[in-house]
RNA sequence: CGGAGCGUAGCGCAGUCUGGUAGCGCAUCAGUCUGGGGGACUGGGGGUCGUGGGUUCGAAUCCCGCCGCUCCGACCA
């Protein structure tokens, strides 16, 4: 994308209202808007980014076996009459009428709409397991919307849903997503860390969030040091795999035998128990939540399977939840210094940019030109007329991994400089070095 | 939901107390010079002062209602 070309609003002074590094830079770099209370419109650079987050969810869900459906933003409120979670949901659930007078809502999860999917065409135990997601999305009407797209009320949300025969089976699912999910931050360049946590509203007795570290945080949070060098990713020895067992077995062990808790159920005894020098805190942002709940929509919304011995069963079910929304501002929360966003590769809205430091210069604009072409459209191209200085200061806060410096002198020399985002880093090279090194 | 605050140009704000021609900085447009970390000069454009009513010769300013937004606290992907 042409800078000149595209829709991509930078500001220079602080918006009043952001109070926190991610809102703030989120507004400043022209990655969304707010429309009103809790509700963004994400602008082209933003969108990049959330579909990238979206890109990486998708592909490691679809590696633990999960579906991808859609399922629509609006729906019936009789479904949750069945459930009766209409009455309990309260305020948060924004209520609708429709012209026929009918009630509906805007779905804040989706419990009762898969678990009406599932009823209507699963039938027997031969057909499960089955785990479907969607990223659509959601509306809680919260009571104070706050800190950017990290608290709002309309948010776009991974959801999955799973169901299982028994309850082993079930176990055996949470543990598959719960290593989906710990490979899907670190791939994000986060380092996440799964605790027990309270069920809520949705139900159940098996529960984790997901807490990312950051400095700026909304809870205090304590775990061993073994999370700092856990890695879910690797190939090799001491690797997990989705489809063994044994490794999630040893995986869920991992998990939950190390230390981890919020302040809210921090246990100071358990916490002393460990090597003062392996005891880690900072404060932490919740991006996930997973639950076992059991039979509880399967048995109040009637969907039974038949079992083998021709006895019909209610599945046993689980929830799976990423907040896709909140993601971007907490990738920024985590990662950003005071000139700016600091994007990881794989999320960044592009690879990198082209900084042309004088434009109209023929040397300049060839060479920039050249080097964009070859990026196929993932790069920025700051071909503005701008001085030098705006063109630093605005790639800086918007991030980008790489900036690739097209300046007179080097550009006589057929040389580009590249300069490394996160650690400032520059270096002197060929433009064919320098894609070689973006890849 | 309890408490507090703010709505004046795209953004950040002054003006409101004490009523009398709507301002400043940045941004923007045209031009000249400049050219490696938000440059300088010259000249322009842009406002139903959130909204409805009231008081007054006269309201951004005083009074009443409404709407929107923000902050603190209790609650949450």
């Amino acid at each position: 994308m042409r800078l000149t070309r595209g829709f991509i609003p930078t500001i220079k002074e602080t918006p009043a209202e952001a109070q926190i590094a991610s809102h703030r830079l989120m507004l400043r770099a022209g990655l969304v808007r707010q429309t009103s209370a809790g509700i963004y419109a994400w602008l082209p650079l933003g969108l990049r980014v959330l579909r990238n987050i979206e890109r990486l969810v998708r592909e490691e869900q679809d590696a633990a076996g999960a579906q991808e459906v859609l399922m629509p933003t609006i729906q019936s409120a009789d479904l949750w009459k069945e459930s009766g979670r209409y009455e309990d949901y309260g305020k948060e659930m924004l209520r609708i009428r429709d012209r026929h007078d009918r009630d509906m809502l805007y779905g804040p999860t989706n419990e009762e709409m898969i678990t009406d999917l599932f009823r209507q065409s699963v039938k027997s135990y031969r057909e499960l397991p089955q785990t479907l997601y969607h990223i659509q999305w959601k509306f809680r009407d919260e009571v104070r919307p706050r800190f950017g797209v990290m608290r709002g009320r309309e948010f776009l949300m991974k959801d999955g849903y799973s169901f299982d025969v028994d309850h082993a089976g079930a176990v055996t699912t949470y543990r598959k997503m719960m290593l989906a999910y710990m490979r899907t931050f670190q791939r994000m360049g986060l380092k996440a860390i799964p605790m027990e946590a309270d069920t809520g509203p949705i139900g159940g007795d098996l529960s984790h969030e997901f807490i990312i570290l950051a400095p700026t945080g909304e809870s205090q949070v304590y775990f061993d040091a073994a999370f700092e060098e856990m890695d879910y990713l690797s190939a090799g020895a001491g690797s997990f795999s989705h489809d063994k067992a044994e490794d999630l077995e040893r995986f869920f062990k991992q998990m939950t035998t190390n230390y981890a808790a919020t302040d809210e159920k921090h246990d100071t005894a358990k916490w002393e128990a460990i090597a003062p020098e392996r005891r880690r805190e900072g404060r932490g942002i919740e991006v996930g939540h997973i639950f076992y709940f059991g039979t509880k929509y399967t048995q109040s919304m009637g969907a039974s399977v038949a079992g083998p011995d021709s006895k019909p069963f209610f599945p046993e079910m689980g929830s799976y939840g990423i907040g896709v929304s909140r993601l971007v501002g907490a990738v920024i929360e985590a990662s950003h210094d005071d000139a700016g966003i600091i994007w990881p590769d794989s999320i960044a809205p592009f690879k990198a940019a082209i900084l042309n430091l004088k434009n109209g210069d023929p040397a300049c604009d060839a060479l920039c030109e050249s080097l964009y072409a070859r990026f196929g459209g993932d790069a920025l191209y700051d071909d503005r007329a701008d001085r030098a200085g705006v063109k630093f200061n605005d790639a800086d806060l918007m991030g980008h991994p790489w900036q690739i410096i097209v300046g007179p002198r080097g550009a006589a020399a057929g040389k580009v400089e590249m300069k490394r985002r996160a650690t400032g880093e520059r270096l002197e090279l060929s433009p064919d070095e320098a894609l070689a090194r973006i890849g």
